[in-house]
DNA sequence: AAAAAATATGTAAATGTTTTCACACGCTTG
DNA sequence: CAAGCGTGTGAAAACATTTACATATTTTTT
C-alpha cells in the first residue's frame, strides 16, 4: 500500500522510508500532508483543528489519525504570526564581555520560570561605554526589530540608557532597580530590588557584634550601589559612635585590582583595621589577594566580609563571609513579573524589595585581642 | 496633494491623516506601502532591506526614503514564514543548573559571531542524569518544535544523548568534541576538539622543565576528558622514565571536594609530591584549599598546575598556572562552523583541532632543593 | 561589432494557515 | 412541493514577505 500523499509530491521528493522531503533533506509535515492523507481538503483539517464550524466526527478522527501519523505540528512561525507574539523573552544584559556568576544564576533561574510558561529566552548584550553619545546608543537587533521579542529583562549595569527606547517601541520590561537606584524616581516601571542598605548594615553589625572597631569600607561610593552599601555601612558604625575607615576613592581601576590598592593602603596605617567590609566580593576578592601577598592571616588577623555571594568567590580558602541577595529567587521574581506583565499589561506598576542575608562561612573572626563592644 | 496608494486600498481604509488602516485601527505599513510609495516592486523593496541582490543606489535611497517616511517595519514572523527560517540559534548547555565561567566566555563569543551574522542566540539546558532512560530524554521544547531554531550548538556534557534525536528532526548541529571523546569514532557531524592530550603532555612538560620529578595527576580518568589529560601526563613521564604518581580515582564528589580529599591523601604520604598536575581548574581549587588549609605555600613547597583556565580561578594567589583552551576562539569558531553549514549544508563533515597553551602565572615553581634533571 | 557578462528590476510563485464564500445534501416547515 | 434551514465540505482568497526566474538595460570583453 502506497502513501497518500500531495500531488505536488514528486519520485525524488521522497526519502525512503515514503517521508516527504526536500532536497534530500526531511521536511516537516504541513496541513496540507495532513489533508491529503485524511482525504480532505486543508480547511477541514483547520476546523478539526481548531474546533470551529462544522465537522463530521468520522471525518475528525481520521485528521487526528492522520495527525499523528505524520507527526504534524503547527508550523511555528504561523502561530506567532496569528498570536502576533513571539513566546520569546530577552534578558538584556549590561555589557557585551560580562556575565558574572550573580547574572548567570539569575538567568537560569529566569530561564527555568521562563520555559515553564511556554516561552524562550533570548539573550542580548549591549555594548556600552560612558563616552558613548546617548542618540548613539543603539539597541540590540533582536529587540529594535518589532515582534522578535515579547518582553524584556534588564539586570545587567547601564540599562537606564535603554529605558526610554524601550518604552518607545512599547515593549514591555521589568528591571532589577539596583543598578539604578539614586535615579529611582526616574524609574517608571516595574522594578524588582535587593535591600542592600540594610544587608550592609547587617552585615556591619555583625562584625561589631564579633567584637570589631575598626572596620573599613573597601569600594567606590560614588558609584550608586556602592553609595548604598556604604549607607548601611556608616548607619550600623553611627548607631554605636565608631568612626568609619575609608581608603581612597576612586583608582579607575577594575574591581580586583581595586580592592588589592585598597587593602595596601589600610595596611600601610600604623593602627590598621581589624575587619574589612567590601563592597562586593570582587573587591574583597583583591583585598584577600593583597592580605594573602602579606601573609596577613584570614580571619585571625583581619576579618574579611564580601557583599553578593558570588558562587565563583567560594574557592577562596577560608571560605568568604558575605551577603546574599538570592540571586535565584531575583531571576525567577523577574521572569514572574514579566510574565504577569504580558498577561494583563493594565496592571499598576510593580515594585518590590527583597532582603539580603548574612552567610556566615570562615572569613570573619572576633579580633585578636579586643574585648567585644556593648552594642546598641 | 494626495499620498501614494496602493490600489487595492479604499476610502474607508484611510485614516483621518491617510494612512492605512482597517476596520478603524490604524494598519501598520507594510512592503507594498513602501514599494507603492517608492515606485517599485515589492521585490526591489525586499532586496533593498536584505541588502541582496543588486539594486541602484538611488533607487536604494527612495526606498529607504519611503521606509522612513511610513515608518515601516518589516514583520519579523512573515519573513521567517516566508523565507522558511528563524534566524536563531541554540546554544545547548550540558546541564539546568551549571554554566560555568568557560562556558559563558564561549557563550558570549558564539553570541557575538552569530549576531554580526544576523542571528539571535536562544539558550536551553536541558535536565539530564546518568539513570534517565534514553527513550525518556527529551529535547528542550524550544527545539523540539519545528522551525523555532535554525541549528544548535552543543557545548556541554552529555550531549551525546541528544544527538539521534537531532539528526532525527534533521536541524544542523555543530558539538564541542572533547566531552564525548572516547566515542569520537561515533560523532558523524562536525566536531571541534581542543587538544588536550598535547596541552597535558606540554604542562607536564613545563613541571619537568621546573625540576619536578614527584608530580602528582589529581583527577578521576575514568571521565574521558580528564583520560585524555592523564594520557598526555603519562606520556610526558614516560618520556623521562619518572614514576607517576595518582590519588584514590573516584570519590563521587563534585570536583572541588574531590581536589581536597586528593591533596589530603597525596600529603599522607611520606615522600609527597613537589607537584600537583590537576585535571582542570576546580579541582586545582580543591587541592589548593587543602594546601592552604595546612599552611604549605604554593608554590614554594608545591607547585599547582591546572587546566582550562577557568576566569573566575583568577581569584587565587598566587594567581594559578594552568593551561588555556582558548575559550573564546572555541566559541567563535563553532558559531562560525554552524553558519557554514547553515549557508551550505552540502559541504564536507568539518573536524578540527584546536590547541591549547600554558598560561604561566604563579602558582609553579622549581622545587626547593632538587637539582634540575636533563629531559628527554 | 558581436558576444558575453554584469546590473537592475519586475512578475509570479511559494511559504502555512485561517477564513470567507459557495455549494451540496438532507431535513423540516409552510 | 417549494422554500428555508442546518450540516458538512472544498476552492480560493488573504496574509507579508522572500525568492526563482524572466527580461531589459548597460558595461565589458572578444
Amino acid at each position: 500500500m502506497t502513501p497518500i500523499l500531495p500531488d505536488t509530491i514528486r519520485p525524488h521528493d521522497l526519502d525512503f522510508s515514503g517521508l516527504l522531503c526536500k532536497r534530500n533533506r526531511m521536511r516537516a509535515a504541513t496541513i496540507k500532508d495532513v489533508a491529503h492523507r485524511a482525504g480532505v481538503s486543508t480547511a477541514t483539517v483547520s476546523r478539526v483543528l481548531n474546533n470551529s464550524g462544522y465537522f463530521d466526527p468520522e471525518t475528525a478522527r481520521a485528521v487526528n489519525e492522520a495527525v499523528k501519523t505524520l507527526d504534524y505540528r503547527r508550523n511555528v512561525h504561523w502561530k506567532r504570526l496569528s498570536s502576533n507574539s513571539s513566546e520569546t523573552i530577552c534578558f538584556l544584559l549590561g555589557n557585551r564581555d560580562a556575565l558574572n556568576s550573580m547574572q548567570v544564576k539569575m538567568l537560569m533561574a529566569a530561564e527555568r520560570e521562563l520555559t515553564d510558561a511556554g516561552f524562550d529566552l533570548v539573550f542580548a548584550p549591549f555594548r556600552y561605554s560612558p563616552n558613548t553619545a546617548p542618540e548613539r546608543l543603539q539597541l540590540p537587533r533582536l529587540i529594535a526589530q518589532q515582534g522578535t521579542v515579547d518582553g524584556v529583562i534588564l539586570a545587567g549595569l547601564h540599562y537606564e540608557n535603554f529605558l526610554d527606547a524601550l518604552s518607545n517601541i512599547n515593549l514591555p520590561y521589568v528591571v532589577l532597580g539596583n543598578t539604578y537606584i539614586g535615579h529611582q524616581d526616574k524609574i517608571k516601571t516595574d522594578a524588582l530590588v535587593y535591600d542592600d542598605i540594610t544587608g550592609a548594615y547587617e552585615a556591619t553589625k555583625y562584625l561589631l557584634r564579633l567584637g570589631h572597631r575598626r572596620i573599613a569600607f573597601v569600594g567606590d561610593t560614588n558609584l550608586p550601589w556602592f553609595g548604598r552599601r556604604y549607607e548601611g555601612y556608616r548607619r550600623a558604625l553611627g548607631e554605636n559612635n565608631i568612626e568609619e575607615i575609608r581608603a581612597t576613592e576612586d583608582w579607575g581601576v577594575g574591581y580586583i585590582e581595586y580592592g588589592k590598592l585598597a587593602a595596601s593602603e589600610l595596611l600601610r596605617d600604623a593602627n590598621p583595621p581589624t575587619a574589612v567590609f567590601a563592597a562586593n566580593d570582587e573587591i574583597a576578592g583583591g583585598v584577600w589577594k593583597t592580605l594573602a601577598n602579606r601573609g596577613i592571616r584570614i580571619p585571625e588577623e583581619i576579618s574579611l566580609m564580601g557583599f553578593g555571594d558570588r558562587e565563583d568567590f567560594s574557592i577562596l580558602e577560608p571560605s568568604l563571609t558575605t551577603v546574599t541577595v538570592f540571586q535565584e529567587k531575583i531571576g525567577a521574581e523577574l521572569a514572574g513579573m514579566l510574565l504577569r506583565k504580558l498577561q494583563n499589561p493594565e496592571v499598576p506598576l510593580d515594585s518590590r524589595t527583597f532582603p539580603c542575608q548574612i552567610v556566615e562561612r570562615n572569613s570573619c573572626a572576633a579580633p585578636r585581642s579586643q574585648k567585644k563592644l556593648v552594642l546598641a
